[in-house]
DNA sequence: TATTGTTATACTCTATAACTATA
DNA sequence: TATAGTTATAGAGTATAACAATA
């Protein structure tokens, strides 16, 4: 069946589209199960381990303005997930290090957001390597 | 060490989660582009001129409460893209009729929304071809 | 009594602008 | 003066509970 192309591009894109929203129910489920709010969820994400972030460098990170910062980790804080401490060097700046709650929290909503749902792995191991190949062509890097 | 990088289901649902971004990203600047909040957006989105709606029933299609498709709608309305009517036979029941000014707002928004963005239709049509063949196996229906 | 839509309330996220304490 | 983070403020989305009008 020789589509149009334009119809062809719409209708795997309409497609993608709907991958999306599957995609953006898993992460809100995900969040839901560690009861983070998604932008909290996001910035405990960024937060890694063993690499303490500035405020400034999360707002940066989150693509938000740095004064919502100061919300999402208070609610972090307020959690004990993450702590501020002082930086050496420059007294301004207030660096986020992550306490080992916030980690076992950070990996658990990893660990679910990395569960593909079932259709995924429903699908043949030769098609999804197909599917694994076109996403690595148009998806950009993390 | 990854030999066979391609045939990890953990791998390609990585991928998926960035398309999900991608998809993210594209409606947001769709409705940017409308002056509409994604809420706002989705609830137009809905409307299908011709096709009036209940308060609830939008709601329903929303997934949130039926308290938060007040205000989305009183937005929508004092723009002029919505108007809400009385339903015959129920006067509890207040319908939901897409303006002229909301028709055009509408189209504009999901032709915006249908437009792909340059990586998917520079992939070759067989490749787009065997993802959307993919995609349509593992996305539910809308 | 039950249902439809609204209001009241409360919380989170978002942005801008003004403020503080440093630098 | 400039920068890092906070606070103040405002608008929007979300939910729950209470309410009026209608069924």
């Amino acid at each position: 069946m020789r589509e149009r192309p334009s119809d062809d591009l719409a209708e795997t894109w309409r497609l993608a589209i709907r991958l999306g929203w599957l995609v953006r129910e898993h992460m809100e489920s995900a969040c839901a199960a560690v009861a983070l709010s998604p932008a909290q969820a996001h910035a405990l994400r960024e937060l890694e381990p063993g690499r303490p972030m500035a405020m400034g460098d999360l707002a940066q990170r989150l693509r938000c303005d740095a004064s919502n910062v100061t919300g999402i980790v208070d609610r972090l804080e307020a959690r004990g997930l993450v702590e501020r401490r002082p930086a050496r060097g420059d007294r301004r700046i207030k660096v986020l290090v992550v306490t080992a709650t916030g980690r076992a929290v950070r990996r658990e909503f990893l660990s679910r957001l990395e569960m593909a749902p079932v259709p995924l792995s429903l699908l043949p191991l030769r098609q999804r390597q197909a599917l694994a190949e076109v996403l690595r062509r148009i998806v950009p890097a993390d």
